[in-house]
DNA sequence: TGTCATTGTAACGACTACTGTTACGACTGG
DNA sequence: CCAGTCGTAACAGTAGTCGTTACAATGACA
């Protein structure tokens, strides 16, 4: 269970999963089912369902449905990033600002917005940046290379 | 109320709240009120007591009691930036990984982790550094020069 | 010494997000 | 037709934040 203090495991998993497709094929697999990914993943397969409906949307990733059905990637390894994946998959920023409207009359009621969101702005590109350096080849390379 | 899609606004609300202190200190005034602090930045004053409470912990402000009691800086505004008020307050990575131990036996499912850890190790290098380049003087300053 | 404004903190309900699970309809290869 | 898999709804459990009420503790000041 836990260990951790409260993070997005949201893109760990969605990486995880697209590894492990990506993996699978290259062993000469047509498809992977969410219940094998569940396996490797250590979670239920509608977890996996759903987490790749999204990378679906995005276009990283392609079902089939039907018997014999299951998962395959939309592109190579080496063509998603974790960038797109984090796209994919986080809907908002890291930080935002006041739930309510901050007092208007106040100075630093009426200009911290505008002064924080330039640097939350810095943030996300900062964020993105270093997400877009490694694809999925990379991660595989990396744990094959550990094994 | 609100508009944003689940992000951490803590670290919006107590830059406000340190800057606020320093404006109303730099005006001649000894302490600032959680209530006062609270009408600025609309919302509730033990919603800015528990905030400027961990924020003494980690050595940015400091609090009177008694009658006439409230708060003070603990460092001039350019000695504060973003990434101490950050590391005050929130608790954690910004991204985890897997909630439970993946599969050991899986090639992907024992790798992944130091993979993303090394990725993730990065990302947090990355934003810490964004956070460090602006203190609160800077924050002031573009407040005030928008105003 | 007494008053009283303010902090410190516990407690609670409301809201949101993610996770794990069950259930079941939709689809499709054989 | 049938079996296997996806697609998705529904629900409970966990956790974090926020707003709110309540009240004890503190300490400046009359």
């Amino acid at each position: 269970m836990e260990s951790d203090v409260s993070a997005n495991s949201r893109l760990t998993i969605a990486a995880h999963a697209l590894t492990w497709i990506g993996l699978y094929q290259r062993r000469g697999h047509e498809v992977a089912t969410s219940e094998q990914i569940a396996t490797s993943v250590n979670t239920n397969p509608v977890v996996i369902r759903r987490l790749l409906g999204e990378l679906r949307k995005a276009g990283l990733a392609d079902s089939r449905r039907g018997a014999g059905a299951g998962w395959i990637l939309a592109r190579d390894l080496a063509a998603i990033t974790l960038l797109d994946i984090y796209q994919a998959i986080e809907p908002g920023p890291v930080f935002a600002l006041h739930r309510a409207t901050p007092n208007p009359e106040c100075v630093v009621g009426h200009g911290i917005g505008p002064a924080m969101t330039a640097v939350y702005d810095g943030v996300e590109v900062a964020l993105r940046g270093e997400l877009a350096k490694t694809t999925l080849k990379d991660v595989l390379r990396d744990i094959l290379q550990a094994a």
